[in-house]
DNA sequence: CAAATATTCAATTGAACACTTAAATTATTT
DNA sequence: AAATAATTTAAGTGTTCAATTGAATATTTG
């Protein structure tokens, strides 16, 4: 009686039933256990790009950027808008960008070679970081928001003008001396603010940049 | 002059920076990319143990158990215990179990087929799942820990009664029939309550199980 | 010190992964 | 309907990873 076999092996047994649980969960983790897909959620957190886009950004080849995003629309951590002939990517939702974030916040945690890495890497440029909660103490403060435009018209503080780090040369006469010039940009692995503020300060701006990103407020 | 290419060889560029510290991440991440490992977890989060338990509970080989924890210990997620001619497995600190809750909480969110396997395998046994909440509903109530004994001797609810599933059915006398009997065990994804609520539904009782575990409440 | 126990290590195998290159697909413009 | 642009897919290659096995290395106990 086959039939009777077939039915019954739809109920599962204890074993499978945690093997399929812990596989589908590690098969999500694994989307995201890779350097590229997770500067590539970092990125799409400040609103969709194009494969074109997020390649050159995180330096890869286009052919090898599409993989990861394929990867990561398998998982469900990223989905994919048609417009004409391109395409535009971006995160699920908010909890993709919330997840991200948690993993970075405990891998600073686990790791402290990360923190020193950082640190390292901004004591070149002799560079303050300042969290959110700190602000008021740099009043009077200019915020500056040196991400693309497409980025700051995605979403961005209130009270912060856009100078893409790209045109800030050229636009450091509008910038005032007598006020501390906070820059922000993608969060704290992003560089933007860190190359922003060895201009300021070459320039004799009193100058530092913010830690958290816009996103890390709003999600 | 190569002293002086080898002393600035130490300072990082932007690209070396964001390529060290996402492999960092990601390698952590990895860490935790596996069935296995995410099952070794969840069970040392209710104390510690041997390879030997841990294999056991786990259904794979010592030896493959072995290197699972070598991989967890790597990513400094698993610290070790020496005592005696054996060795105790537990969870580096608080914070391991709370990304994998975090992670558990957002695959569910992520993935609805979780939820699905979930349910279903709890529909066989007819099984109710009461959240911590909503368990004033269920007055009054019996809070059944149905763990091993190590676990329960680990940390347990106040008001909770250790019967390990394995005991149950020669302790089934002890239970109050006009009582809810509710049991817990190590979370969403273990079946040791599961297991005992099929007893006692079998035997008259009014039963169900309590979907968190200890852990979930004091980490 | 030898036997027993617990655990790791090392070697192997097959599968999965990341990346590159080139070809294929899809939609749009001419 | 052909040409163009954006992106994906497929094939090939080198690398890493999981699982298995049996041997090796402690550590304790008799």
């Amino acid at each position: 009686m086959l039939w009777q076999i077939n039915f019954f092996s739809t109920v599962m047994d204890k074993s499978e039933f945690k093997q399929t649980i812990y596989t589908e969960i590690a098969d999500m983790v694994k989307a995201m256990a890779n350097p590229h897909r997770l500067e590539i959620i970092d990125l799409l957190a400040n609103g969709e790009k194009t494969v074109e886009q997020i390649a050159t950004e995180t330096r890869i080849s286009i052919a090898n950027a599409s993989q990861h995003l394929q990867n990561l629309k398998k998982a469900r951590l990223v989905k994919i808008r048609r417009l004409k002939n391109y395409r535009l990517y971006s995160l699920t939702n908010i909890y993709v960008y919330a997840i991200w974030k948690t993993l970075r916040e405990f891998a600073r945690l686990q790791i402290p070679e990360i923190d020193k890495i950082v640190d390292d890497y901004r004591r070149v440029n002799n560079a303050t970081v300042v969290s959110l909660n700190e602000l008021e103490k740099y009043k009077p403060y200019l915020l500056v928001d040196v991400r693309p435009n497409e980025e700051f018209e995605n979403g961005h503080f209130d009270e912060a003008i856009n100078i893409p780090v790209s045109q800030l040369i050229s636009n450091l006469n509008q910038l005032p001396k007598d006020k501390y010039i906070i820059t922000y940009c993608r969060g704290p692995f992003c560089t933007f603010a860190d190359q922003a503020l060895e201009i300021l300060i070459n320039s004799g701006f009193k100058a530092a940049r913010l830690e958290e990103a816009f996103v890390d407020v709003t999600r």
